[in-house]
Order: C-alpha cells, then sequence, then structure tokens
DNA sequence: AGATTCTGGGTAATCCATTACCCGAACGGA
DNA sequence: TCCGTTCGGGTAATGGATTACCCAGAATCT
C-alpha cells in the first residue's frame, strides 16, 4: 500500500508538497502539482484516512443512526442526509440501532471512538447514551423523537397534530368507535400520536377508552396481533388509527382474516404513505410525513453545527398531511 | 477529549498497561485492571478510533455499498450483515450507491482511506472500481450481481432460473402473449431475468417479441411508464412478469389506469415478496429471494476471507421461491 | 541598489494507541 | 542457596498524513 512518502519519492518533492498539492490547502506550483498529480495515480496512492484523521482530529464523516433500516420512513430520511451531505463532500455511514437501546449506544461509542463530524440520530428511548455525545462536543441532531433534558437541535413531524387531524377525519366520517394502534410506550412518536388521537375524541366528546388502543412494536406482526384483538371484542372498532406503514400490513392482514374490507365497515387511517397504499382496495388514506425533508433539514442544521457548535439550539417542526383515500369513507 | 496517557496518569500506571488491560490481550494483574478500568470510566475514556486504526493498520469495520436503499431487497440483506458481523464484534456501515458507478467508486475510495476490514457490494456495474480493492487485497465479497473477470467470492440468487419458473408459471396458467418489466441492461440481474423468461418461452414454443419486453430503471416510476406503453399496444400483452417490488407498484398503478384487475385479464408475477403483496386483491404472485440468507452468507465470506485472504474464491447460488397467489391465476 | 515583504517548499513535530523489546522480580528446580 | 524461567509492566518505536516553523529566492518598494 503506496504512502505519501512513496508520492513524494516518486515526483522528487517533499511529502509537505505532496498533502498541500493533493489537498489544495495552500499554493503550489502548478507543474508540481502536476508531477504529484501524476505520481499517485501510477502508484495508485489512497491517502490513509486513519492517519489523516488522527493528525485532522477528525473526519469527514457524519453517522446516521436509525431505528430499523426497513423503515421506509427511515431509509428516505437517510436519502435526505446523504444528498445535502454529499454536496459538501462529507460521506454518510448508516447505522441501524434496531429500536435496541444497547445498539445505539454501542454506535454512538463507534462514532465518538472513529471521530466522526457529526451525528444525526432517531433516539430509541433513554437520553443517556446521547450525553456521550454533547458531553464531548460532537455535533449532534435528533430527528423523528425529541430527546427530553438534552439541549440539541431537533427536527420533528407535529404527529401529535396529524393523529388529532387523522382521527378527526374519521369522527366526521361518522365513525364512532375508533380504535387506535400504536408504538410501544416511552417511545415519543407512538406516545404522541395516542396523545393525539385522544385530543381529537375530547374534542368530539367521544368516550375514550383503553378497550379500543393497543401499543406493540412498531412492527407488522405486533400490530397483526393486536388488531386481532380489538376485531374479536365483543364491541369492536369500526375504525382505526394506525401508527406506521409497517403496522397496517399487520393490520390490513388481520382485517383480511375477519373477512372485512377496510373503509364501510372498518375505517383505516395509517402514518406513512407507502408507495402501494394506492394500490389496495380502496386505497388507503395515510398521514403523510416529510421523511425526505427531515433527512435534508437535519443534515444542513448538522453541517451548521459542525462549524459552529455554540449556536443556539433549535427545533423545527414539519407539518405531516393527511391523504385521504378510500379506507376512511363510508 | 481524554487520551490514553490521561487513563495511564490517573490509574498511576503506564500507557502501555492502559491498554493492555483495556485489551485483553495481555496477562495484566487484576487489581490493576481494575484501576485502569476506573480511571477510564471515570474520565470517560474512548479510545481515539484513527489511531488504533493507524497502527493496527485495519478497522474492526465491514463497508456494505448496495445499490438502493430504498429496496427492501437490499435493506434485507443489510439485516443480514448486520447480524452476522456484529457477533464476532465487527461494525457494519451502510453506503448507499443509488446505482450510480460514480457514487459505487467513490464509497470504495472512502472504504479504502479507511482501511476498513472489508466490502460487500452489490455492484451497479463495470468492475473497473472493484479492481482497486482486490488490487490491495482488501476482503471483498459480491452480492446479488457477478462480477465478470474479477475473482472473488459471489452470493448469487438463481434468477434466471427463478425467472424461467415464474413465466413457465404463466404460460401453464394459460398466457400467451406475457410480456416483461426488467431493469437497465447491463445489470445482470436484469438481464438475467430476462433472459429466464425467454428460455421458458423458447420452451413452449411462444414467439419472443422485443415488442413486449420494457427495460427501465429499477424504479416505480419507469415501470409505470413501461407498463402504460405495452398496455396501449395494439395488441397488449396478457400477462407480465415484472423485475422488482418496486416496479411492481408502477405496473399495478398503470393496470388500475387502465381498469384492469391483475389476473384474468393481466396476468403478473413479480420478483421480491413485499409484505404487502398479500393485501392486494387478487393477492400478488411473487418470486422470493432469500434476501436475509444472502446477507449472512456473504457476511461469513467476507470474515473468512478476512482471516485468510488466499482461499479459493466461491460462488454461492440461492433459489429463489416462486409463491403461487391471485394475481396469476385466470 | 539596498531593504523588505512574499511565496513556495522543505524539515520535523504532532496526533494517539499499540506493541516490540527490555528489565526486574518472583518462582521452581537442583 | 543459586540459576534459569516466567511473568508483569515500563520505555520507546511505530504507523502515515498534516502543518507549524523556517529558509531561500523572487518580487516590491524607497
Amino acid at each position: 500500500m503506496p504512502t505519501i512518502s512513496d508520492v513524494a519519492g516518486r515526483a522528487g518533492v517533499s511529502t509537505a508538497t505532496v498533502s498541500r498539492a493533493l489537498n489544495g490547502k495552500s499554493t503550489v506550483d502548478p507543474d508540481l502539482v502536476a508531477r504529484v498529480r501524476q505520481a499517485a495515480d501510477e502508484l495508485g496512492y489512497q491517502p490513509n484516512g486513519p492517519a489523516r484523521n488522527l493528525r485532522r482530529q477528525e473526519a469527514a464523516v457524519v453517522a446516521l443512526i436509525i431505528s430499523d433500516v426497513e423503515n421506509p420512513f427511515f431509509t428516505a430520511i437517510a436519502r435526505g442526509v446523504e444528498d445535502v451531505a454529499h454536496e459538501v463532500g462529507y460521506s454518510v455511514v448508516l447505522c441501524n440501532s434496531d429500536e435496541n437501546a444497547a445498539k445505539e449506544s454501542r454506535y454512538i461509542d463507534v462514532a465518538i471512538q472513529e471521530r466522526v463530524a457529526g451525528v444525526i440520530l432517531s433516539p430509541t428511548s433513554t437520553t443517556t447514551s446521547v450525553e456521550k455525545l454533547t458531553k464531548r462536543g460532537t455535533a449532534f441532531v435528533a430527528v423523528d423523537r425529541p430527546l427530553p433534558g438534552q439541549a440539541s437541535d431537533v427536527v420533528l413531524v407535529d404527529t401529535r397534530l396529524a393523529a388529532r387531524q387523522a382521527t378527526a377525519h374519521l369522527i366526521d366520517q361518522g365513525y364512532r368507535r375508533i380504535g387506535c394502534i400504536t408504538g410501544p410506550s416511552g417511545v415519543r412518536t407512538a406516545d404522541d400520536r395516542l396523545a393525539g388521537y385522544r385530543d381529537a375524541l375530547k374534542a368530539a366528546r367521544l368516550r375514550s377508552t383503553t378497550k379500543l388502543v393497543r401499543r406493540t412494536e412498531y412492527k407488522a406482526a405486533g400490530a397483526h396481533r393486536a388488531a386481532q384483538e380489538l376485531l374479536d371484542q365483543p364491541e369492536p372498532p369500526d375504525a382505526l388509527l394506525v401508527a406506521n406503514s409497517a403496522m397496517a400490513v399487520g393490520v390490513l392482514q388481520a382485517l383480511q382474516e375477519h373477512g372485512i374490507r377496510p373503509g364501510r365497515q372498518v375505517g383505516i387511517v395509517a402514518f406513512d404513505d407507502a408507495p402501494w397504499a394506492e394500490l389496495l382496495d380502496p386505497p388507503l388514506t395515510v398521514v403523510a410525513q416529510p421523511a425526505y425533508e427531515i433527512g435534508t433539514v437535519a443534515a444542513r442544521l448538522l453541517l451548521a453545527r459542525i462549524t459552529d457548535n455554540t449556536r443556539a439550539t433549535t427545533t423545527t417542526t414539519l407539518a405531516a398531511r393527511l391523504i385521504e383515500r378510500g379506507s376512511s369513507h363510508r
């Protein structure tokens, strides 16, 4: 593996000149630059990243730690982050915490150890592992979920309001026994969606009962079981608010198994506008979250914070949009 | 940011002892280990990754470069890779090449520069950027698509056979004007799926015509246009083989717009078993690829190659499975 | 012309963890 | 008791790129 001194030798200059020529930080005679470039190409020289990062005390890398790679909401965020980061020469590494605090903590350790320039995180739950970042002054932005008690930039969706509007829409449509299947307690988005659901019931003077609420993992399997339970009750719900698209799959499966078409008999609104939502019969009413935009906004905030970590922290709240389709109409 | 000497100072030992105590490579007095551990905890010491990697000449990281983060097939591979890598203490960083040779090449450069232990790649097209890896002796495994002319471990799906079987199934069902919407020419999986489709037509002595074949990006939008074109022909196809699930979305949309239900009028088989496939009416017949398993196999091969790069290269071909559902029955 | 500032480029210090090498102490065997 | 091992732990070399510092020669000014 050729080193900078190999290049220097071949080009007949010092290592300092090679570094300067290749990084363009300082003026170097154009002839020398050409010689250095050529020597580097001939040797297939690739700078040693660890050595560079050790010296620079920072890598041009941002870590994006998301809670589920298989959730399109998070991969859309990833694209947003990537597109912005690449424009300014940063690489993005994606880490999958799997809604698992231990994995999240481990990836944060790795990020710190590798001296990445910044971290974007969708926090799984507790705040503790994030303190390591702030304590070290690593630039950091939270997405999707806030971090109570932590001063950091945050990019959120107004998910409580969205849940409220979605539920209000179901009420408008004449549904009265509306249920809610949301994520685990303690996960902020899950709590907020439930709260928004309750807000809407309250505003409409409908009684809210825990019999119509189920909380499970943000996955299809859990939602499937939850929906079965709800539907098997003596007084089943006539509509359901479902907290993400993976869960929607489970819920719709359960409806199928009960021989129920979404819509007239049981109205459905789900969070996240999956590409297949329009293919269903009836098409699925959804709450579309601006995932890509969350990514771009978060990346821009992170870059700003990398250059100046003393700026005041901000909270950006983006609006979600209810897309009415057939599954919520009688 | 505390360094190893800070820890050494606080624990009253040398840096060598700290390193040995923390890494457990050599026997150290248990009392000292405890003292070092405590000092490290108190200071919140995190080893400097670049310094460690510089010295070790390798990072305990494997890079996984996939061609589309938003494609569930690739994210499932990612989970497989992660699960295996984590077992043995490696971190996985995910890079999204976006079917773009330039991005792929850039990520390969980054991987080389950062001296990752190995790379798993779903190659977008040309072989050139991969040579950089093999030339440097970086452990490397290709997934999903082979690299002609490159000696490397490869993990594939027998996608040609799967396409043939899927097409044969359509023929069995009585479809006669079967079309194919596949990925860009030059992308091996796309070519193979087309070849398998033709194999089946030939075996059934059906005439194969380019009028029924369309090639586009592996995305919904391209497939949507392609399907529209095919359906608007004077003699439209009575069935379609679709090369991945994102494309299936576009195709099904086009059918909807033409007022056609999949099945009787136009039979559909698509690659990749998406969780929503069963929710459609009729449910979608698919070719399920063992994506997670591709990931685990590739990761194990990579780890083996990291420990011994002289082993003979292997090609693992996994079988896909046709899951017959309603969209391919008359 | 002489003094002064610039500029390009070389020398060597620096970043920090790991580990080769070495030394002293403890231990076992004769 | 004395010698040869063994073992724990310290000293310092090492990895490779960047950059502070310095110097020589060119350019500019008086």
